[in-house]
DNA sequence: TTTTGAGTTGTTCGA
DNA sequence: GTCGAACAACTCAAA
């Protein structure tokens, strides 16, 4: 008799703590069998030394270790399509539950709705939790029932709805839960064609330093820790949402919370639009007659456009895999407005390069820059890439930092003309809207 | 249904 | 140097 057992399918949430769909799994009745599939979908798209697959590599392996301290066994870990995963297990095991967490994007929606089928076809359910995020989909919505594309409002209702008694519950796992003393397949990176990076993720920081000093320090990017650095780990689970909004609570740090809230505010957007990872919000916005110089979104990428500010951005995402947020809207608005290159190949490269990529936020992100977006930047609201230098780098610590070669004869003149840029857009865009 | 107030992150110009 | 208005109207949310 093959064993009768629960999976937990770990994806965007890799970490034994907090965890709502472990939790559910491990009261399921059944030892629950902890299962992390690295799919070629997404794998295939990335490069040899990519670093985010090396910290999920870490992550998983780390949780390896803890499982095996505690219950003798591991993480199943697997490459390969999930369909084919899933059929290969049921060949061994008599499973009873597939226990996951929601993950919404439009791949990721299609890849699940695939994989219940199929369980669905030898009556086995499978049942998905909300983990990542505090409200989803259709929690957070208008009085008529529609969702928001304003963010205010949104961030106001979700307020009102949030109750810390019932949204913050810490889920505690039990660990007895776990099938025990079983040898679960590991696999190495080499294996799967990648290799360790060379670029790490860091930690993140939400200490009370920086929560104090948040709302006057996190617009400027010389300052190392004053942002959190907490793309990466939530984008991938190591930490969970709910204890950092716990976190921004108790410090009282109202703006590190609305920032937490406009995770879910792109999230939603995206679930209820999902025609936006391609196409503008505002259909006008697909008319403007990009210029997409090839060249000159060569130079944007190697940061080589002769504007110190928007070089000392894309040198640090190159460098680092990250890039300040005050200097994401800068190179942003530079690419689609002064070179007028297409917002998507700006979120293409950001996509690739971002360890705290994430599909919602990039999207909503880029297309504000763009104008295009939900409650998007006017058009005619163009950033002066030397005035934002005295605004949030006056003493160009920051520029120093990435740019060394800015006095240099070697550093290039810059690939166009503020004014000429300016002017230029202007008239792009009005064509394009009115 | 109509009305009203408001809208993350900026720049430029002229007083 | 500092300040307010203009930029261009539009759409959204809620009363």
């Amino acid at each position: 008799m093959p064993a009768k057992i629960t999976i937990f399918w770990f994806r965007r949430d890799l970490r034994l703590e907090d965890n709502v769909g472990l939790y559910q799994a491990l009261s399921s009745g059944f030892p629950v069998l902890p299962l992390f599939i690295f799919d070629p979908e997404i794998l295939d798209k990335l490069p040899e030394d990519d670093a985010r697959v090396s910290f999920i590599y870490q992550q998983l392996q780390s949780m390896r270790e803890q499982l095996q301290e505690k219950t003798g066994s591991s993480l199943a870990l697997y490459h390969a399509r999930p369909k084919d995963i899933f059929a290969k297990l049921l060949e061994t095991y008599a499973i009873q539950h597939v226990f996951t967490n929601h993950d919404y994007e439009p791949y990721a929606k299609e890849r699940d709705a695939d994989i219940s089928k199929v369980l669905a076809k030898q009556n086995i359910g499978f049942k998905t939790f909300k983990d990542q995020v505090i409200f989803e989909k259709d929690e957070v919505v208008k009085d008529d029932g529609k969702p928001y594309v304003v963010y205010t409002p949104f961030k106001n209702k979700w307020k009102e709805r949030f109750n810390p008694a019932t949204d913050l519950v810490d889920y505690q796992l039990d660990f007895s839960g776990f099938l025990k003393d079983a040898a679960l397949p590991n696999i190495t990176l080499g294996e799967m064609g990648f290799q360790e990076a060379s670029i790490q993720v860091p930690e993140y920081i939400v200490t009370k330093d920086l929560i104090e000093n948040y709302e006057a320090t996190r617009n400027f990017p010389a300052k190392r820790n004053g942002t959190s650095r907490l793309g990466p780990h939530l984008r991938f689970g190591t930490v969970s949402i709910r204890q950092m909004v716990k976190k921004a609570i108790q410090e009282e740090n109202e703006v590190f919370w609305n920032e937490l809230i406009w995770r879910e505010f792109f999230m939603q957007i995206l679930w209820h639009f999902p025609h936006t990872v391609n196409h503008a919000f505002k259909p006008k916005y697909d008319r403007i007659q990009w210029r997409n110089n090839p060249d000159e979104f060569e130079k944007w990428k190697k940061g080589e456009t002769g504007y110190a500010l928007v070089d000392a951005g894309m040198r640090e995402l190159n460098q680092t895999g990250f890039m300040h947020n005050r200097v994401r809207m800068l190179v942003a608005s530079f690419l689609c407005k002064h070179l007028l290159i297409d917002w998507r190949w700006g979120e293409a490269y950001f996509a690739e390069k971002l360890l705290d990529f994430e599909l919602a936020s990039n999207v909503g992100n880029w297309q504000w820059a763009a104008g295009s977006g939900v409650d998007a930047a006017p058009y005619f609201r163009i950033f002066n890439p030397m005035t934002q230098i005295d605004k949030f780098d006056k003493q160009k610590a920051y520029i120093n930092t990435w740019v060394p070669d800015l006095q240099e004869l070697t550093y290039p003149p810059k690939m166009v003309d503020h004014k000429m840029a300016r002017e230029r857009c202007l008239l792009t865009y009005k064509e394009a809207v009115s």
